[in-house]
DNA sequence: ATTATCTATAGATCTATAGATAATGC
DNA sequence: ATTATCTATAGATCTATAGATAATGC
């Protein structure tokens, strides 16, 4: 028996145990994901959650308010990852694999391919800033470990292909949005595989190490 | 002296040498990428131009036609390339080095990052689908070759796999979005090195092959 | 006569705010 | 009393069309 607080809805919330903030969340997620940004109105969403437009300003400021909660939400669980992981790994080439398949696999099961939202030209504005700063310490994680990565290899330790195995899991963004990825774990797993090849690694001994590392929980 | 038909604008058109149909695919470029596509209005295009909001109708349909021309010449250029070659190269380690080289080349080196609209989820809907079908031709060559590589190699063929040639070399995008990226060249060939080591492949002697073959000219 | 532009505008949005209201909690 | 919602709306867009106009071309 839920009691709410509050005038009742003109519809009845669709998701039972979310709060109204995250039924908010839920729902844009989904539109700005399939429909875009820019085409997504807040009268849209505040259609699909079943309040009243204006109702969305009770639990945030604007529209970009809601972006941007969306885009932390996605960023946060692997920052903490490739924390957890700094301590664990016994190598970095361990590490690099077990961060990329991670992240990959992370962007391959959200429930919306919240990834696609990254590249948004919108985003690159200062109103964002808080989020590119986050993404940009794992971007610096991504190329400390290439690099050690690369020079135990003997590999290529140029800027370019020290970026690569960050854009490899993120490689999943663009799988995801070209069809339907089934399992998960194979396409992440080969993407970390792939991570360490381009820097001249060999995969087999790095993916044995890895596997008592930290992969994503399935998402309900 | 360039004579002019038709009623003269309230300001001098600045790109002398454009029609006006591609001084609009200019304008619309920049702020497409600079801003984003749903946060660009048709006034504010107009308005870039020199030109009054309603004038573009003259040459557009409307704002999706602007957007989809755009698409259609950055992927143009590259499915002419793929075709060429087809024909030109002597394995296809060579080809898919070449192909690589010149499709992230060129995304590199555009004058504006319109890679970038690729993934806006407004691009998949069916007003596109003609874009689509290219892009999905380009994408079966680069499977193709993919696989070729890999089984000469030894290397790995699941579908993840095959898919990362392409994907690698629109990381050329991602690497834009992030920051600006000095001489393309090296960084398109380090991403054709790449998309070789991922397939198992040892990338020397078919950057060696492909030298002969066609590369992006720099862009004025 | 043909063309590319202009001015003007209809009609449909869209975002955000003000203030009322219908619940629960104390 | 507090809360989450509602209704109503101001004011600012935005897209696309209708019809006039100022050039060149024949």
């Amino acid at each position: 028996m839920t009691f709410t607080v509050g005038r009742p809805r003109h519809t009845p919330p669709r998701h039972e145990g979310l709060s109204p903030r995250d039924e908010i969340l839920e729902s844009a997620a989904q539109l700005f994901t399939e429909r875009g940004f820019g085409a997504t109105s807040t009268r849209r969403i505040a259609e699909h959650v079943g309040m009243r437009q204006a109702s969305l300003y009770h639990h945030f400021e604007n529209k970009d308010s809601i972006l941007e909660a969306l885009l932390m939400s996605t960023i946060e669980g692997t920052l903490e990852t490739a924390e957890r992981l700094r301590g664990a790994a016994t190598s970095p080439a361990a590490e690099l694999y077990a961060l990329v398949r991670w992240d990959a696999g992370q962007l391959l099961a959200a429930r919306w391919n919240l990834g696609a939202l990254y590249t948004l030209p919108e985003v690159r504005g200062p109103r964002f800033a808080p989020f590119q700063r986050r993404r940009d310490r794992l971007r610096e994680r991504y190329r400390v470990l290439a690099r050690a990565v690369a020079e135990d290899a003997g590999g290529p330790t140029d800027p370019a292909t020290l970026e690569l195995p960050l854009r490899l899991a993120e490689t999943a963004i663009a799988q995801r949005t070209d069809g339907p990825v089934g399992d998960p774990r194979p396409v992440a797993a080969a993407l970390a595989d792939a991570a360490l090849r381009v820097l001249g690694a060999r995969p087999e001994q790095a993916a044995r190490a890895a596997s008592r590392l930290p992969e994503p929980e399935p998402v309900p």
